[in-house]
DNA sequence: TATTTACCTATCATGTCAATAGGTTTTTGA
DNA sequence: TCAAAAACCTATTGACATGATAGGTAAATA
């Protein structure tokens, strides 16, 4: 399940994409039009800033940009920047699967070909492809 | 993130098919094999009886058994039963979408995407699928 | 009829998530 | 020059889910 954190982030790079103006854009700004809490806003931009999402200007006239282009961001990174680990099961969460059961487990290697599948689907997805207003149904 | 349910749960059916010998398997025995506390499962298979995938008999020589041949089952519709819902985000969780934002949200075509994918992923394994040996690495 | 088994209710410890709170530093523009 | 505006920092909270334990009751058979 993806948290509030990865799809704040995603909200933010979008708002950030759409309302460029070439200079830096106030937090304050981005959590009115997203209707999210500013304080938490402020967790969240923090990990992508540190991440090389973003980045921020302190003082009057500060705020935050992207600082590639839209089609230079994967949603991939993105989401595993912010949520840790995208994969399915523990087993395969950290670096190196240490799980005693992993060369007997049947179901391991059904749990590595969804986490191939999930990982190409969200590098396969650019921030500007979440660009366009989605069609209304 | 799969949780412990989903995959005891998995692990439990696959016993139940490796060992079957037309009768009742003792949850003592499952557990054993499985290396899982046998009161943690006792909460895991209650819910499987109660989710139509098992049955179970009580009493001296009783325990549980598959219902069905193991082509019949599908790894989604286990996995749906004891995580609940399995969708990436909390608006496609619940049967209706009530996201105030979902007619705008430029997100929400991907999640949905996503979430057919991953359904016809696990809808698309089989029971009888997980099996055969994994392969050596 | 004693043993084996499923079945039931309750409780617990831990950790994460989402959010709030209050402060400090940095920078600009009036 | 200095006050306002903004990022940046540390800590704390409440709610909830997870993974598990504990102890007991009912059912069925060998």
């Amino acid at each position: 399940m993806i948290s509030t954190k990865g799809r704040y982030a995603l909200r933010v790079m979008i708002d950030l994409a759409k309302n460029d103006n070439g200079g830096y854009i106030p937090l304050k700004d981005i959590a009115a039009r997203q209707e999210i809490s500013k304080k938490y806003l402020e967790i969240v931009v923090k990990d992508m800033v540190a991440g090389g999402l973003l980045v921020g200007a302190s003082g009057k006239g500060g705020g935050y940009r992207l600082c590639r282009k839209p089609e230079d961001y994967t949603v991939g990174e993105i989401l595993d920047l912010m949520e840790g680990s995208m994969s399915c099961v523990t087993c395969l969460a950290g670096g190196t699967n240490d799980c005693p059961r992993k060369t007997s487990c049947p179901t391991l290697p059904m749990w590595e070909e969804y986490d191939r599948m999930v990982h190409n689907f969200f590098y396969g997805k650019k921030l500007s492809d979440l660009l366009n207003d989605p069609p209304t149904v």
